[in-house]
DNA sequence: AATTTCATTATGTCTAGACATAATATCACC
DNA sequence: GGTGATATTATGTCTAGACATAATGAAATT
């Protein structure tokens, strides 16, 4: 263990302790820099990463202090549905509904008019059956190599991952109960619970796909940890 | 904008361009150093930096490298259930249904057999009715101020954020149908299909609170992003 | 051929000090 | 009393150099 980790683990074992509550000012970096017979930088590394992780909050010239917990947040992994749903049922296909190519009708609202566009459709597949429905949307002028892409061994998902630098992503999850379309690929009855996760991707600013997965309820669900341990 | 920020914007840029393609070894600390003009330790910042955002991968006596986009991952705002219902519609409050105290049976699995609990179920209500239907159960061997706390005022998951400070928490999101007894007091239908987030919360490894939560699927829905740039 | 030894090298962490910056408190002045 | 200039102070960032550590490849040995 290192001098600043040392330092670190220290200040927020107090934090979690009580000891040190939400508003408290903890002692000045000099002072640290004293009982801890170190240098500046030393005490400011672990100081830094406590900030990071949202326990501290440091105001030049009144101090640092121990942070208001703000907004609660959690890592959620957006899972390689091929690399779980092969893990949790022994084997994984992706079945290619359809595939077209047209340019954006400025209906989405995600992509500028006349993007060029590959519109998939396809279902995830298990070993005891169909797991989620994916519609998806890729933007040819940003993924020129999507054009003839082969999606019948790797899915979509998979295959973007490899080749596009993703810079950004929204996801959007809600419950809704499954369409006629849906129920019939999925194997359910209608209106059966599904979990359904849309995402927005953009690299550098610009749209790269847009997608919406229908999982079967009874077979999917997310699961995020939030340790604010860093890392 | 700081010389360490400048050289970790212009690395990241190289990625993102896909002119540094993932597997590629990047300049090494002192030829940075040399084409910068800086410190090793102000390169070594930006380094880190991007490390901590997963865009790059150092290896002792080799150099450093451009990281294979691994598990995909996004920031989960776990949304103050109140706050965001108090937003969209104005106001909020939450319905305390029943609340009572007694030891854990032993069978939940998260709280040690014996470990006094306060359980409790509410609604969150919004302007136009029910948003959400809550079951939680609290350690009162870890919080003993859970005992007499009033959540007639403010929700327990507020007064939990702002009394006790987390260290570790999981939550698992799924789809389900609506039960009879949610159903009623959620004002819908039964199986209607539902958001359940579960949480469990843990403060130096001792078990806080354990929750869970069904949200009416057409009223809401979780938002995450992902922004490798760091926080 | 296989193994051990050793020098090399790039990253990991640290020190001691410097200057910059922003917020605060103080004091003189109107 | 209110206002603005000034000194103070804690954090923010940086430099130049040091030693530690781990991985590599080459040389020496078995």
């Amino acid at each position: 263990m290192t001098i600043s980790e040392r330092i670190g683990a220290e200040i927020e074992a107090r934090i979690t302790s009580g000891e040190w509550a939400p508003g408290h000012r903890i002692p000045f970096e000099h002072e640290l820099v004293a009982h801890y017979g170190c240098a500046r930088a030393t005490v400011g590394k672990a100081l830094t990463a406590l900030v990071r992780t949202g326990l501290l909050e440091r105001r030049r010239k009144a101090g640092t202090f121990v942070a208001y917990p703000h907004v609660q947040s959690a890592i959620l992994e957006i899972p390689d549905i091929g690399k779980a749903i092969a893990e949790r049922t022994g084997s994984y296909w992706f079945d290619l509904l359809s595939s077209d190519i047209r340019p954006d009708d400025g209906l989405s609202g995600n992509f500028a008019k006349g993007t060029n566009l590959r519109h998939i459709t396809g279902i995830h597949q298990g070993q005891d059956g169909p797991f989620a429905f994916e519609d998806r949307l890729i933007s040819l002028d940003c993924v020129p190599e999507a054009v003839d892409a082969d999606f019948t061994t790797s899915s979509p998902g998979t295959w973007l991952i490899r080749t596009v630098p993703w810079t950004q992503a929204r996801h959007r999850i809600s419950a809704i109960g499954s369409d006629t379309e849906v129920s019939a690929h999925l194997a359910i009855p209608r209106h059966t619970p599904c979990l359904l996760v849309e995402r927005w991707t953009w690299r550098t600013g610009e749209p790269v796909t847009h997608v919406c997965q229908t999982f079967r309820g009874d077979r999917f669900d997310l699961v995020a940890t939030f340790a604010p341990e860093g890392r």
